[in-house]
RNA sequence: GCGAACUUGGCGGAAUGGUAGACGCACGAGACUUAAAAUCUCGAGUCCGUAAGGGCGUGCGGGUUCGAGUCCCGCAGUUCGCACCA
């Protein structure tokens, strides 16, 4: 290669599917299904995306991030899986389907397709040979055994219960998928309704998913604080209030009430007791008082949505009924139904202490009910201490509460827990925010819930031989419901056991479910069985895990969830999927508004200096907020057009550079081609140090001209660097060296010709390549071909190690301060004698005429760093 | 209401308690060019000063320290999560 040869300006274009097409040919990524024993095994994944149709910028940094760490892993000499998969069932494919007749399986595996051919235009390490789509019948049958296993391990409950209805999608959410009482997809406000529904009770591992999160010290704080509180363990306990009078025709179930609560030491205070709306006790008073029902109609009506909650006052319904009390035996307190008592906490009933709970004060107030203190803060007095609109929720000392008087808060809750086993009605115990997961969905394009309804025989497991349960092609849309229902003779099937007629379940899996494994199943894709032993011992835990925040509560919590009961079904070893988790920040967009407040794409506005116009008419276009890119603000980019644009590796560079990972980012015209700028200019600097520099031996270290030890040094310093920020995920500061870097050995042309500069340069040039690898894989290779033709890939290079001699410094520039005020600086040699350093420092002509007169009563010196003289105040 | 995080030039951001503003973007001046783009060189927190140099500077107010963007206390603002959880 001489400089003859050398074009002008590097050709993404064709460069970049040269080399793409030269890693597969070299298998570079490929990994085998049990990690290698000569090696140490790194897992990292990046959340596996819906495929909506286009990939967006999101996408493009998730998978740039993951893709620095996987190129970096494997040149440190991991074995790296690398995998990549469809989350590809969900209502979007049969609102399309809906919308514009194209049938689900068609529409998805046609968007799966146009996005697969974008990210492998990017060039991403990714093990293609283990792609995955959970709509397949390969990885939903999987799924499909996995359940049945469940069923068998009793981590699977069939029963009615009150769902939340969206009335858009005709289908039923999951607790965590209801926001603010909305659906989180439809936005429509939520009913309720009763059905027969099947759940996965992860419930029984609340204790296992709470505690094992302290395991868990490579996760965001955050994400382990939120999954903490969504878990929700309170402690407390249970007691039964049997009812004073229980009138005739009340059963054994109603003639009490059990409550739950935190505050068992404030039983004193009670002064009426609570239900819920929908509590059984209530249903019954209604049964028989009109009023009572109109009341409970008028609480469903209500709902719990934000607004309903804020706006809404405490409201009551006297039903009559007493009960009794444990401690206090001549007494007896009213029953109200409440509309702040929920059915799905606790058991959906309280005792009201307006004295110690806010609730339960305003509560007491509005129906003039009574209000006794009990607990006495500190400080306070018992003849001086009044409940008027605050309750005392803290601690203090008993008060008016029989044996407890005088006891402490903590000593209180302890007695009375005893006390109400001692008398039999009641006990210690923990209750747990989080619900069951309900997983039925009446739609079709999901996974076939594995089960035949037989009359006689109830509800049937499919038999192992006759799965997977494949979903039929042959379905219509055109009436709303579930096309698995209306569908003519796919449900009738016979009974498994008894061999007489039966239907199928027509309910599909919620896709949270189908997100829930496949990080096991990347481990061995193409296994009969759901997970190979060995290749997912092998590999899980997943070491980094990498996605949006958006998933902290649900998709992690059911992961985490699955990978437990896996392995109490013997699927797995591990008991937690993930390790490391990073959540990388949102990629936004100016958003643009024409004159008639239209939303307007970036490619339609220009740029003129403070402000923009539109790029036809010249009308003025007003600049909006910088926010998530969106398709309802149109503030989107698609990857596709910058790809064509400046290529993969200035799109990766880019989303890489400017700001830490974790955090939002802005995506800017200007900033993307200040990368592609970048990248022509590696290439120009590389190309030349390839041109013009002879492969010369190191020259000796002590006689190098002062240019070549510094350049050296600068190398060297930049390998430790770099290589320290991808270790702890600051990939913007190691953009930063690699530009320092550049700089550098530009520069270094101008001593081109000292002794050992050809070295030096060709030593900084070949580090680039290798260091800007993970971050611009298709650059690196092309120009380290070019310095080093017949080397191999760089993909198949090891990492760099810095040398150590060269990462010594041989001077050391210190800062002097008075009164830690910076006046000047000095050289030395490392580490050099105090004494010396300091009466250098004394003597630096600034430092020596602020010091005129003045009297030094400290001199500080730490090595290598500065010099510091506290002198007496003036005066 | 509860909890968490964050707050540094025009902008994104950097900084093991030790020279604040690395690096990039935008900007300004100059070189090259018929011209433009590209490229290269230089400049830049702010105020005073011709300069040397000095004052002030990391949301605000305190504290610890020889020395604080960094640690502690209080306040404000922003963002996120949860929320009638008994």
């Amino acid at each position: 290669m001489t400089a003859d040869d050398t074009p002008a300006s590097y050709d993404f274009r064709s460069v970049e599917t040269r080399w793409q097409q030269e890693w597969d040919k070299e298998g570079v990524f490929t990994v085998p299904d049990v990690p290698p024993a000569d090696k140490p095994k790194y897992y990292v994944l990046e959340m596996f995306p819906y495929p909506s149709g286009q990939l967006h910028m999101g996408h493009v940094r998730n998978y740039a991030l993951g893709d620095v760490v996987a190129r970096y892993k494997r040149a440190r000499g991991f074995s790296v899986l690398h995998p990549m998969g469809w989350d590809a069932f969900g209502l979007p494919a049969e609102n399309a389907a809906r919308e514009r007749g194209v049938h689900p399986k068609e529409w998805t595996l046609a968007n799966i397709a146009a996005m697969r051919e974008t990210l492998k235009r990017l060039g991403f390490s990714l093990n293609w040979d283990r792609e995955i789509a959970t709509c397949l019948p390969d990885y939903y049958g999987k799924q499909q055994k996995i359940f049945l296993d469940f069923l068998k391990a009793g981590l699977v409950d069939r029963r009615e219960s009150w769902v939340n209805w969206d009335p858009i999608d005709n289908t039923v959410l999951a607790n965590e998928q209801v926001v603010d009482g909305k659906g989180w997809r439809s936005g429509a406000p939520i009913e309720k309704k009763k059905l027969s529904q099947w759940f996965l009770k992860i419930t029984q591992f609340a204790p296992d998913l709470l505690d094992s999160l302290k395991t868990l010290d490579r996760w965001p704080e955050r994400v382990r604080t939120m999954q903490e509180r969504w878990i929700g363990r309170s402690d407390g306990a249970r007691l039964r209030f049997p009812l004073a009078h229980p009138p005739a025709g009340f059963n054994e179930d109603l003639n009490a009430v059990e409550v739950f609560t935190t505050r068992p030491d404030t039983l004193f205070g009670m002064s009426f007791l609570a239900i819920a709306a929908d509590h059984p006790l209530a249903a019954k008073v209604a049964e028989t008082n009109p009023e009572a029902a109109e009341f409970i109609a008028e609480c469903r009506r209500m709902g719990t949505s934000v607004e309903a909650v804020e706006t809404a006052e405490k409201r009551g319904f006297d039903t009559g009924l007493k009960v009794s009390h444990p401690f206090l035996p001549d007494a007896t307190f009213p029953v109200w139904i409440a509309n702040f008592v929920l059915m799905d906490y606790g058991t959906g009933a309280l005792f009201g202490c307006p004295s110690g709970d806010q609730r339960d004060l305003d509560f007491a107030h509005k129906y003039n009910l009574p209000v006794v203190p009990v607990v006495l803060p500190a400080g306070e007095t018992q003849d001086s201490f009044t409940i008027t609109d605050k309750a005392w929720t803290g601690d203090g000392t008993m008060i008016n509460s029989g044996f407890l008087d005088g006891r402490t808060t903590d000593e209180a809750r302890k007695e009375a827990i005893q006390r109400l086993e001692a008398l039999g009605v009641g006990t210690g115990v923990v209750n747990w925010r989080l619900r069951d997961w309900g997983v039925s969905r009446q739609r079709y394009w999901g996974c076939p819930i594995p089960i035949i309804h037989c009359e006689t025989c109830g509800a049937v497991p499919v038999p192992d031989a006759q799965l997977p349960v494949e979903l039929p092609e042959d379905v219509t849309f055109d009436r709303p419901g579930n096309p698995l229902d209306h569908h003519p003779t796919w449900k009738h099937v016979d009974c498994p056991k008894c061999g007489k007629p039966a239907t199928r379940e027509t309910d599909t899996f919620d896709t949270f479910v189908d997100s829930s494994w496949y990080f096991a199943r990347f481990t061995a894709p193409h296994a009969a069985t759901p997970t190979n032993k060995a290749a997912a011992d092998g590999w899980l835990a997943v070491d980094q895990y990498i996605g949006g925040i958006e998933h902290a509560i649900l998709h992690l919590l059911y992961a985490r969830f699955f990978t437990k009961a896996m392995k109490a079904t013997g699927y797995l070893d591990v008991s937690e999927p993930f390790s490391g988790l990073f959540t990388q920040g949102m990629v936004n967009h100016e958003s643009y508004k024409d004159v008639n407040g239209a939303w307007l794409y970036p490619e339609e506005v220009v740029r003129t200096g403070t402000g923009a116009t539109h790029h036809e008419t010249g009308e003025p276009v007003t600049i909006g907020r910088v926010e998530k890119m969106s398709k309802s603000k149109r503030n989107t980019v698609a990857p596709v057009a910058i790809i064509d644009r400046f290529g993969a590796d200035t799109a990766r560079w880019f989303v890489l550079s400017d700001s830490p990972p974790e955090r939002d980012m802005e995506w800017t015209e200007a900033g993307v081609a200040g990368s592609g700028r970048f990248v022509q200019r590696l290439f120009r600097i590389v190309r030349q140090v390839a041109a013009n520099c002879p492969v010369d031996a190191a020259p000796s270290a002590g006689d190098m001209p002062e240019a070549v030890d510094t350049l050296r040094r600068t190398t060297h310093r930049t390998i430790a660097a770099v290589t320290e920020a991808l270790e702890a995920f600051t990939v913007n500061v190691a953009v930063a060296r690699l530009h320092e870097l550049t700089s550098a050995l530009a520069d270094a042309e101008k001593k081109a010709g000292e002794d050992g500069m050809a070295f030096a340069r060709r030593e900084a040039a070949r580090t680039l390549c290798l260091l800007t690898a993970p971050m611009m894989p298709h650059l690196a290779e092309e120009l380290f071909a070019t310095l080093e033709p017949g080397k191999g890939l760089v993909a198949q290079q090891a990492w760099p190690e810095a040398n150590p001699e060269l990462l010594a410094v041989t001077r050391v520039k210190l800062a002097v301060q008075i009164m830690g005020k910076l006046r000047g600086t000095i050289e030395a040699e490392p580490d050099e004698a105090a004494d010396a350093v300091i009466a250098r420092a004394e003597a630096e002509p600034n430092v020596a005429r602020l010091l005129e007169g003045q009297r030094i009563v400290k001199r500080i010196h730490v090595p290598n760093r500065i010099v510091n003289f506290v002198v007496a105040k003036a005066g």
